[in-house]
DNA sequence: TATGAATGAGTATTCATTCAT
DNA sequence: GATGAATGAATACTCATTCAT
C-alpha cells in the first residue's frame, strides 16, 4: 500500500519513514541549490558551498543527485513544474485571453516567490548537458507555446490588441527572470505586491483599447 | 620630418598607427569577449575561447588587458555608455514623460542590438570585484534612478499612469537583459523590430488612460 | 563506548586515528618541501615535484595547507622552533658567555642537521607575503638580538673578547644558514662532526684572550 | 691597432666607439642584474624588472645577451673574477698563512661591497644550465682548494691551528654569502668595516695559539 | 548515511624568448 | 639598436567526482 510497497506500520503517522527522510532531504538540496543558483550562478556556486549551507560535507550530496548537473536539471524541472500550475489555474479560472493571461503572470510571481521567500531558477540554461538541453528546452518551449496561445485567445475574444505573441511572451520572461537579479525576500516589497503590480504592467501593455 | 615628428602625411587617412591598432585591437577583444560572455556566460568563457575567437593565444590578450575580471568590468562600462547614450538622445528629443521614456527603450535596444550584431552584457555582476561592483553598481543606479526620473515626469505632466516607478523599471531591465538568451542577429527578427514592440509594449504598460 | 568515545582503546598504542594521521601527513609534506626548497630554492620548485616525491598528486596537498606560500611560511616556524629549542638549552645549561654561545651554535646545528637528515630552510625570505615576513621576521629579530645578548653576556662575564655583537651574529648566521648549498646528510661529515667544528670556530672567533 | 683593427681615430680619446658603448652597457645590464639578483633572487628577478631598472625595454636585453641563463652566469663569472683579484692580492702581499687567509677575507669583502655598494651574487648556483654548472662549478672548487692551500700552509708555518681545512672554508664562504641578505650599502656599517671585522673573526677562529 | 582523502581535468596568469618593423 | 606584439611552456590553484571506511 506504501509506495513502496512496504506494508503501512503502526507507526506510520509519526514516524519518517526512511524513503520518506531521504525525499525531503533531496528536496532541502534542490532547493538550496536553486536558492544558490539563482543568487550567485551555477558556475559561481560550489557544491562546497551548498553542503556548507545545508551542514553536511560536499561528499554527502551525493547520496542524493548524481552529479551537479542533475541538481540544476531538477531546479529547472521545479522551476517548470511551478510554470505549469500556474498555467493550469489560470486555464481553469480564466475567462477571457486577458484574464487568463493575467492570472497567469500573477500565480507564476506568487509561487516562485512564495517559496519559503526562494526564487527558483530559470537560467543558466547552457550549463546544461544536452540530453537535459532537450528535456528542459521542450517543456519550456511547450510552455511558451501555452502562453502565446492564451494571448491569441485573447486577440481572438477582442480582450487583447494585436500584439506579436513572441515578442511579447519573451518580454514578461525576461522581466521574471530578472527577479533573482535584485528580488529580496525580507525586503521592503513583497512577492504578492510584485506579482500584482506585474501581472497589471503585462495586461496593460497587451489590453485592447476601445 | 623627424621619425616622430607628427606632420599629417600623405598617407594619414590610408595608414593606421600602432596606438590606432592597439585601440583597434582592444575593442575587438572586447566586443568578443562580451559577445561570449552574453551568449555563453562568463564562467563558461575561457579567455581559451576569446582567444581562439580571434586567432591569437591566451597570452596575447594579456597585452590589451591586465585579467578576465578588467575584460568584464569595461564590457560592463561599454554597455553603460549605450545606456547613457540612448539616456541622452531621450531626454534631447522627447517632450512628453511618456515620449522620453519610450524613446529610450526604443534606442537602448537599438544600440545594444546594433553593434555589429552583438550584445553588450549586463548581467554576470557577481563575477565583479568588489572594487569593480562599485563602480559599476553606482553608475547601473544612478542610470535607473534618471530612469525613475522619467517616469515621475510622466506621471506628473499626465502623459503616464500612477505606476511603482521602481517595480516598472525592474520589469523593463528584465526584459532587455533577457535578450541576451534569446536574440539572434542573424534571426529573423531584427534588433529594430524588437526596439519598436518593446518600446511600445513598455509605453502601454505605463501609459495613461483617458 | 560510542565511535566517538574517547575511551582509551586497547589498539591504543597500534592504531593511529585520523587526527594523528593527518598531522603526520601535513609534516611529512612540510618535511619534504622544506628540504626541496632548501636544495633547489623555493621558485625552482613546483607543488608538482613535492607532490611526487609524496607520491601523490599536487590536488592532495591542498588538503593539508591553503597554498605554496603557506608551506614556505610553516617551514620557517619550525625552524625558528628548532632555533628557540637551541637558544632555551643553551641559555639552561651553559655557566658563562661563551659556554652558552658555542652550546646555541653546536645544539642548533644539531638539530638542523638531525631532522631525518633534512635542513630546515632560512632563507628565501622574499617569496613570503608581507604578513608572513612580519611574523617571520619578528621572530628572527628577536632571536638575534637574544643571541647578541648572549655575546653581551660574555663580553660582561669576561669570557668573550669585545667584538660588534650584530656583525658576529651575521657571520655565524650565514655559516649556518650557507649549509644548505653544500650539505648532504649521506655525505661524509655527519651533522655532530659540523656542529662541533662550527661551534669552535665560532667559539675562537669571539673567545677572550688573557 | 685598435681592438677590433680599425685604425685609432682623431677623436678617439673623446669619442666612444661603438663597440665600447657595448661593453659598457652589457656591463651595466650585468651589474643591475647581479644586483636584482643579490637582493631578491633570481626566479624573483624577472628580465622585465632588469629592463625596466634601466629605462630600456625586456627585448633590448637580448642584444648584449643571449639568456637570462647567461646573465646569471656572467654574473657568477664577474664575482669570481673578484675572487681571483682577492686571491692574488693575498698571495702576493701576506707572508705567512695567517697573514695570507685574513689579507683574503678582507680583500674579498672589500671588493664585493665596493662595486658602487652593490654586491656581486654568488648563490643561485641551481638555476645554471649544467653546461655552466660545470664551468662555474670549477672555478669555484679551484678558489676553494687554494683557500684551504692557505689554511695548510698556515698550519705547516706555525701561523694557524689544526682545523679542518674543508669545514672552515665553508665556513666563511656562508659567512660571506649571507651578506646579500642584510647588507646594505647606504646602511650604518661600511664594507671596508665589515672586511675588517669579518677578517678578523676569521682570523681568530683559525689563529694558532701559543 | 556520512566523512576525509585523493584525483584529474580545467583555468587564469606569468615569463623567457622570438620576430617584424 | 630598440620596440611592441606574439608565443609556448610552466605553474598555482579550484572543483566536481570517486572511494574506502
Amino acid at each position: 500500500m506504501s509506495r513502496r510497497g512496504r506494508r503501512a506500520s503502526a507507526w506510520s503517522n509519526v514516524v519518517i519513514s526512511r524513503d520518506e527522510q531521504f525525499v525531503l532531504k533531496r528536496n532541502a538540496l534542490l532547493r538550496e541549490a536553486a536558492s544558490a543558483f539563482s543568487a550567485r550562478g551555477y558556475h559561481n556556486t560550489s557544491l562546497d558551498d551548498v553542503a556548507a549551507a545545508l551542514g553536511v560535507t560536499k561528499a554527502a550530496l551525493y547520496h542524493y543527485v548524481r552529479s551537479k548537473q542533475e541538481i540544476l536539471f531538477e531546479c529547472h524541472m521545479m522551476s517548470l513544474d511551478i510554470g505549469d500550475e500556474a498555467m493550469k489555474y489560470a486555464r481553469t479560472h480564466g475567462r477571457t485571453g486577458y484574464e487568463r493571461l493575467t492570472m497567469l503572470a500573477r500565480r507564476y510571481i506568487e509561487l516562485i516567490t512564495g517559496e519559503m521567500g526562494r526564487i527558483a531558477v530559470l537560467a543558466e540554461y547552457h550549463a546544461l548537458d544536452d540530453e537535459s538541453k532537450a528535456v528542459i528546452g521542450a517543456r519550456r518551449d511547450r510552455w511558451e507555446k501555452d502562453m502565446r496561445a492564451m494571448l491569441a485567445e485573447g486577440i481572438e475574444d477582442g480582450s487583447i490588441r494585436a500584439v506579436d505573441a513572441k515578442l511579447a511572451v519573451f518580454f514578461f520572461m525576461g522581466a521574471v527572470n530578472w527577479m533573482t537579479r535584485w528580488f529580496r525576500p525580507d525586503g521592503g516589497t513583497s512577492g504578492t505586491d510584485i506579482a500584482a503590480a506585474f501581472a497589471e504592467l503585462l495586461g496593460e501593455a497587451v489590453k485592447a483599447r476601445d
